[in-house]
DNA sequence: GCGGAATATCTGACTGCTCAGATATCGTTG
DNA sequence: CAACGATATCTGAGCAGTCAGATATTCCGC
């Protein structure tokens, strides 16, 4: 470890950095698979599925543009113009917000509910037939386990990266 | 399992699919800030910087941009595209193809070698310090283990997804 | 209650991708 | 070897994001 790095291959180091990394590139192409199957079958976007669900969390009460960015990777201007195509698709509603007029309150409509639900119905439906059945199903609760560790491990990380 | 879904936590289903699914948006946000940290310290964007790791690999006789484009989540446009820029910021080089001449060669210049090796440390610290490190000297063979399994299962479900 | 900093949203300019179609070359088949 | 389909790249048009700055409103200290 104590060598000059002069390569891209001695840089990359250890095993287990190799691993994270292939690792990491693995899930992001899922990730992406799977958000482009969201928009072949469902007909909306990746991030606005992500949006449908934010809200459908929320409840019916509504909630901020800038409540919405500060979940998403995603910056205030561009929740802006997702908004406005999601409105445009009538699966949102902007409405005023009482209680501070600066901002406005988006809530899902009847269609955009009923979409979450269908969308999440497909993702649901290949996580479940690509991923976890091919599991066995001795080793199921393994994985889950290791799956939470790696979710907290990322998500404990992202802070302190840059 | 046979009750009618009506709602999008209803759809979610069992425990091991919400667990997929958060830790599949927990990966996907740490490469995207994992990215990001490249691109404010290295100055090149991170599909950039996969480029320079794919031609590192290929060795010094260059490589097709429909190859590039096979390796990535990206079209050829977009490789043409991308590959412009990374020529006009002299990290690669086009170079005609003796033996096809529909197409040309791309190879790593000086620059674009030293640069892969840059950013490769830069990318390689940030793991290990904040994925590996935080991790229990003696959970680390599990860990590595883990992340190939899991790889090895994001990889193969890929192409049947859809 | 007034003035200024903070906050929520929107918008213009720009970037970087995709898609579809144009162009040039290759390879095969009759 | 001529013709035709396949293949590699490039390009115009369009779309969806970022960033920075404009505007409207709120909050806070005096």
């Amino acid at each position: 470890m104590g060598e000059e790095i002069t390569t891209a291959e001695e840089a990359a180091g250890n095993d287990l950095v190799l691993a994270f990394g292939r690792f990491l590139g693995a899930a992001n192409r899922l990730e992406y698979v799977l958000g482009r199957a969201i928009e072949e079958r469902c007909g909306i976007s990746h991030l606005m599925y992500e949006v449908l669900l934010i809200l459908a969390r929320e409840g019916g009460q509504g909630m901020s543009m800038r409540a919405i960015s500060r979940e998403q990777v995603l910056t205030t201007g561009g929740v802006t113009r997702l908004i406005d195509r999601m409105e445009a698709l009538g699966l949102v509603e902007r409405a005023a917000n009482p209680a501070d007029r600066r901002g406005r309150l988006v809530r899902l409509t009847e269609a955009g509910a009923a979409r979450a639900v269908e969308a999440t119905r497909v993702h649901v439906e290949n996580i479940r037939r690509h991923l976890v059945e091919p599991i066995p199903v001795g080793h199921r609760e393994w994985f889950a386990e290791d799956l939470q560790r790696l979710s907290r491990s990322a998500r404990d990380a992202i802070p302190r990266l840059r």
